[in-house]
Parts: C-alpha cells; structure tokens; sequence
DNA sequence: TATCACCACTGAAACGTTTCAAATATGGTG
DNA sequence: CACCATATTTGAAACGTTTCAGTGGTGATA
C-alpha cells in the first residue's frame, strides 16, 4: 500500500493540491469545511507529510544536529553517561515537532569547527546543539557569524546574546567550597576542568568568592586541572597528597573525577572521610555507589536536556534569545559528614 | 553564494543535466574525457549533492536509524557510556558515506516496536541499528517481514540470518567462569541481565558449561538477575551475603552492576577480594578504578561499533547477511589475583 | 552508398511539497 | 438584473535529482 501523498488525498477529495496543502496546514484562505473535509480524509488515509519534497521545495533540512566528540582529545566533551541522557532529553522534546535529530561525531583529531562549517554550508541541519564551551570560542563566533541557529549546553562569553542552558557552575563551586569552609575546613583543592572552558572558569570564581568571603588563603596550587575522566582524578589526587601541606578536602568537577580520586586513594594509606574529604559536582546518581560515597551536588540532567531540545525549537521558531537562556542550580546531596581530622582543621 | 547543483555544472559546462548527473555518478555511459571534465567543474564549484533532491527522486532516505532507550524500564538498553562510544564508532564508521545518523528515542512508556513501525512506514530511515536483542525478539521478527535492512548488537535466535556485531558472552562467561573454578572457588555466583535478552541466556549456558566440566555442582539460586545497573549489582550483593551458604565469588555482566556489588561490599564487613571476589564482564576501561579493581574480561568496544556501522552500509548495499556478522572475543585484564579464601573452597 | 550497430549525449518526466497569480464562485448593492 | 468586492479554489511552476526513451553522429559492413 502506497503511502498517501497530497495528490492521492486531492484525486480523492476532489480539490486540488494547492487547496489540499493549504488545507493541511490549517491556512485561513480554505474555508472551514473544506479544511475540515481535507483533514478527515488525510487522517483517515493515514497522511504522513513527505519530509523530502518539503525539505526540497521550502529549503529547510527539518535536521537538529547534535555534536559528540570522543576521541581522547575531545575527553572533555560530552562523555558517557550524561551524553546519553542530553540526547535522550534532547529527543523527547524534539518528538512532537516534525524535527529530526542527527548525530554528527567529531572526527579524530578534527576540530568541530569544521563539522559545523560542513552543516551550515551544506544546509545538513537546521540547528545545532552543542557542548563545552570555552573562553572565546570559536565556533560560537562563526555561528553567529553566520546567522545559524545554536544552542550551547553551556554559557559562553561572547558578547552577543544566545541560547544557552547551564548548570550554576559558579554556584555550585562555591556553595561546595562554603560548606566545606563552613564545616572547618581551611586547604580545599580544586579539580578543575581544562581552563580554555568556560565552566572551569566559573567553578573557579565560586572557589576563590568562597574563600575570599571566608578569609581563607587562596593557594594556586591547590587547583589542578585536566580533562574531566577519572584518570584526571586519580593523578590529581597523587599529586595533592604529595603537597608538603596537604589538603583536607577535595573538590572534583564531576563524578568521573571523583571516581578517580577515590581510587587513587584507595591505593595508598589515606583513608578518604578521614584524612581527607573528596566531594563532587554534577552528579548523576551514580556516584551513590562510589566506595565511600562522596556528598555532591545533584545536576537535573533530565529537565537540562529537555530544556536544551525546547530553547532550539524556540529558537527555529524565532523566539528572542532573552527567552531561551537559563541557569540551573545544583542541590546538595549529603552523603558523608564531611568534617576535618581533628587537627586538620586549623593548618594553613 | 548559492550552492552549486547539477543544473548550474550544466550550464557552466554546456552540457545537458542528465549527463551531468551521470558523469558525476561516474556512469560508463559518459565519455571519459567528458566524465572527468564535469567532474573537474564540480569540485571547482565545491559542488556537493542535494540529499533531499536526491531522497525524493531515488525514494531513499540516506539515514541510518540508531535507537536509543534511556527511561528506566528500558535500562536493560544501551546505558551511558557505551552507547556513546558506540554511536561515535557508528559515526565513524558512516561519516565518508552518504549516510546520516539519525538517532530516535523510545519514549518512556512505548515500546521499541512502534518507534520502528514509524521508521519503516514512514521511510524515516534506510535502515536500522539497535540492541538488547531478545528472545523471540518482536522488533526482529518485524523487520524481516517487512524486509527491511538492520544490524543488531547481540545476536538473536531468528531462524533467519540477519547482520549482528556480539561479544560472544558464552565464551566470556564461560572463560570467566573456569578461570574462578581453575583458581578453587566452587560457589560462584552470576549476576546476570533480565532472562529474555540473548546474552543473559548465552551467559548462563557458559555458565553452566564451564560448571559442569569442573564438575561443580550447579545452584540456581547463585544466579541474580536484574536490569544491568549499579542498582541490580547492588541488591544481588546483598542477597548472595544473604545465602545459608554464601558464594566464595560474584561474576557480573557490566561494569554498572559490578560498581553495585563493591559499593555493597564496602558498606558491610565482607572484604571484597578476601572475603568474596567479585569479577566483570564487559569492560569498557572504567571499572580499573573502581575499589577495589576488579579483574574483567575487556570488550572492544570502538571495534565493535565501527563494525556496526560497517555492516549497516553492506547490508545496505544488499551484501549477504553471512559477510555481516561477527562475534568478539573478550579478552581477561587481571587485576587481582582472585584466589579463594583459604576454606572457602571446598565449601559445597 | 545504403544499412546497421554502437556510442555519447539530450530532453523531459517524475518524486511530494509549497506558493502565488489567476480563475471562479458567492453574496451584496444599486 | 447587472455589477463589484470578496472569498475560495485552481493550476502551474519550482526546488534538485535520477532515469529513460530518444536523437544524432561515427565507423564498419554489405
């Protein structure tokens, strides 16, 4: 059974294609019972619009592109777990709409850069979706450049509004940061993303406010920084241990992180809740299972990713990027008491 | 600049745009000397094909589905981490093909099947790649009927070929398995995934194979099942601690439910690697900073995905489904020496 | 030289949609 | 009843591609 077109549902109903489209798509120019007449067949025909001959004669692709990176370069991207869940977030918003969502994986040693470039040149998507963005980022400037629709995963510098959803990184790194100040402790280090991200950035500011505010000595080698894997953690947590002045907790950026530190020090003598104190952001719920489980601060991830598909069909739809930008703040999960060895408390 | 097409390369070169376009295609009909010319003016003009253009004449959609299933009842799906890797190795794989990866979430609620009745019917995709593949698998069963073009990760038991990427857990489970009993354990329990996904059956026939020829006594209720989640490996921890007679080792299907077992370990007075010893499949290079590391059986997965996409676009270009499926060899990383308290082997 | 086979190319139709100028129907007014 | 304004519908073109019947040209054969 061949599919139903618009020219079968207008042999059928009488009317011409013209008067069928212009039905279809509710215009006012048919009249009501018309529309109404057209619309009943096409459902009772089973009417699918043809994304193909609309895409062709309107010259829209209909496509949102979603970027992933995963070469090791690209570690700091999007990763694992969360990606799966941006992407399933993302296409539970987008169903209803006549969108698609398209995968474009960033090659090896490509930049994104030029996956983008490929999009908007060659008309493969209508939108884009992407994550980590950085201090002064590029594709975010050609984008703009170039007129093309975006949604960051992410707040960016640049100068010119666009759509964005973010976690409160700033926020988070700092309530995480008082809590421990407020709890006694005094050396706090900081596993940080790549600094060139912007939530690096941020995480930072949050810290440095925290301790500013608490009177606490602010020691740059207390923050060590690297793509956001476990390996990240684990050579930070060697390496903070091997500070004369060790620290009395630590901060990682996600759970990924976190999972490296405790394995890092599971290795040796130091007992994590006791020695010192390892907590996390962005969590995703599973850090709970980590040996100890660490206290963090819990990401939405699914009214994140959901937000992500609403803002880029907004945006297609022209809606003002003052409308498609939002900030999500993170909720303490306390897992660990978290205070300092006695003792600890007052080394600077 | 309007983007180059078959039309402006005809006009440029004088020639007609049927012979355009099959000189572009590289048909014999076209006269060396000809062919090469218009060759030549497209890559000057940076002339790319008009996808929709081209999916309306030739009625192909040029998009590889890959479904992806993230609400909790479809946690047996691909999860986190390894669905990213795997679309990136699909991504791979696909990128110097005409092909688009097309990715469709299952709605919470609705079943596989109808996601795929909608591609099929619908003609959103050329063909499919999915996972989970179960027994007397309905989405399989489907396809083939409608003769439509997919690769499934995880084989099934269709009484009909079909292309498919595996580990081949009957072999891992059942070198695993031998490599505890070859080490004195004999109580050795299987944390397996729900009874009707292939893999959980193949699993449990390597299993019990390796029992038999050690001669160890097969006890059904070693056996746990469960979708594969730190939340499974979690509870079926307690449940074997729980036993009269308690297993002297614990082999879980993933990563996640083996991060479940130790996280359950930690929190009572059972010493994992002691006590009990715990072992995974399906590492995905993250359990070795789990605490403690368990030993796993490693599974390739960047190989695995790119021959995903691989045999997607053989399958597509009509390739026999026996060129078109491939089953992987887990190989054992060794991390503990997993040797059975002194006692606790004889235990029957 | 007429015939034939073959080669290289042309031209038009078709895929399903939207859009828009033109045609026709409807209803009201003088 | 003739006319006009408005409401509704029509018909054809256009988007970029492939496909296929057909045209014209070349060289070999009879």
């Amino acid at each position: 059974m061949a599919r139903a077109t618009i020219k079968s549902i207008a042999r059928k109903t009488g009317y011409s294609v013209g008067t069928v489209s212009n039905a279809l798509r509710g215009a006012p120019s048919v009249k009501r019972e018309t529309r109404e007449e057209i619309q009943n067949a096409a459902t009772a025909l089973g009417y699918r619009v043809n994304l193909d001959g609309l895409k062709l004669r309107t010259n829209k692709s209909y496509r949102i592109a979603v970027l992933v990176g995963v070469s090791d370069a690209a570690a700091e991207e999007w990763e694992g777990v969360e990606f799966t869940r941006i992407l399933a977030g993302i296409s539970n918003a987008v169903q209803r709409s006549r969108y698609q969502l398209t995968v474009f994986s960033i090659p090896d040693g490509g930049t994104a850069l030029q996956t983008l470039k490929s999009i908007v040149q060659e008309g493969l998507a209508d939108g884009v979706i992407f994550s980590g963005t950085r201090v002064n980022d590029q594709r975010i400037a050609y984008l703009q450049d170039e007129g093309f629709p975006f949604v960051t995963y992410g707040m960016s510098d640049s100068a010119q509004q666009h759509p964005y959803v973010d976690l409160d990184s700033q926020t988070a790194a700092y309530d995480a940061t008082s809590r421990l100040l407020g709890l006694g402790h005094r050396r706090i280090a900081l596993v940080n993303p790549p600094d060139d991200l912007i939530y690096a950035q941020q995480r930072r500011r949050g810290y440095v406010d925290a301790l500013s505010i608490y009177g606490a000595d602010f020691d740059p080698t207390l923050i060590l920084t690297g793509p956001t894997t476990a390996e990240t953690g684990q050579k930070a947590f060697g390496a903070l241990m091997q500070l004369p002045n060790r620290p009395s907790a630590i901060i990682c950026a996600n759970e990924a992180m976190t999972l490296g530190a405790l394995s890092a020090a599971a290795k040796t003598r130091v007992r994590v809740g006791e020695d010192v104190v390892v907590i996390s952001n962005d969590d995703l719920k599973l850090s709970q299972y980590f040996v100890p489980p660490p206290s963090t601060y819990y990401l939405p991830i699914a009214e994140t990713s959901r937000l992500l598909g609403e803002f880029m069909l907004k945006t297609l739809d022209g809606v003002d990027p003052s409308e498609t930008q939002k900030k999500i703040r993170a909720t303490l999960i306390e897992r660990q008491p978290d205070t300092p060895a006695p003792g600890m408390a007052q080394t600077t």
